[in-house]
DNA sequence: TAGAATACGTTATGATATAACATGTCAACA
DNA sequence: TGTTGACATGTTATATCATAACGTATTCTA
């Protein structure tokens, strides 16, 4: 599975991306409606985070709604049943690289190409929960979300 | 040092965290003027985190300007000087109660009654670094925000 | 005290997000 | 097979969060 750095074959991540989505519904009796399956190829077609507003006009150049409930409601099915994720940093969403797999992502955020990949939490996340646990809290979700270079900009300003 | 889910005298909380803004900010060079100095007190009052425009509500009260600028300003100088930080999950600010020590905290935000604590972020940002550093990502800023329950609302539902 | 830098206040607008309600689609089933 | 109920889509309207641009006031420095 190449993360959103690598030089990568990117059709493969769309198709695959919308066939997990449809297998997976399937298996949950959740309908990938047109509106819904137009939403996620959006966000398949870039490793990165697009802005509700950015959707919704891709949707409505594909002949869907207008009005910002439409974008909104199709990106909240999608969190729901995690074929997306919202960066909360940017208020911008992006498609989950590994539906299959239930996890909470750590977001690496390239700050000079945008490029958004998600990577292997447990340790961070191991770590998290410990230093809530030494204050007695209980943690039911978290973001972590990093701003930097991405491999590609390391050399950027 | 308390942390939110302690019972704390919380009143030296406040008046802690007005004398190392007016110390440090002497050192800098920067100046603590009127609204800066509400603004902060403002968000000391509380350990949770308020919206731009409840704190503007609050400055309106004093006295001061009643448009967003006003409180938009006074927030960004806090965060930019290390007296404050944006929560960005709540899209709310929240004071830091450690600015003596250069750090870029963990927080945690009770579900149930609000309530934000800043913990020790290192090992949270010694295992997110190595997270990153393996797929080639140099991490420049992050955010850790978890949402769960603090210790005094861990029996709620 | 003049000039520059900084801060404050206002108006106006931009950007993000949701409430409320009407219409449409579809499958279960009397 | 027509009715019903659940879900989905679309619209209007509005709420919430944030900044651009500009004029005035204050403070610093020379
Ligand atoms: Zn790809
Ligand atoms: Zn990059
Ligand atoms: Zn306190
Ligand atoms: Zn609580």
């Amino acid at each position: 599975m190449p993360n959103a750095f690598d030089n990568h074959d990117h059709s493969h991540c769309a198709t695959t991306g919308l066939a997990q989505a449809e297998t997976i519904l399937a298996a949950r009796n959740q309908r990938l409606t047109p509106v819904r399956r137009e939403t996620l190829r959006i966000l398949l077609s870039e490793h990165r985070a697009l802005g509700a507003y950015d959707v919704l006009e891709r949707l409505a150049d594909a002949g869907f709604g207008k009005q910002p409930p439409v974008a909104y409601r199709a990106l909240e099915f999608l969190v729901d049943q995690g074929f997306a994720h919202k960066i909360t940093r940017l208020n911008a969403f992006a498609a989950c690289m590994h539906p299959d797999t239930d996890h909470a992502p750590v977001f690496l955020i390239c700050r000079i190409c945008h490029a958004l990949a998600e990577t292997a939490a447990t340790p961070v996340r191991t770590a998290l929960n410990a230093t809530a646990h030494a204050v007695g809290f209980t943690v039911e979700r978290s973001s972590i979300e990093a701003v930097g270079r991405c491999p590609n900009c390391k050399d950027a300003a």
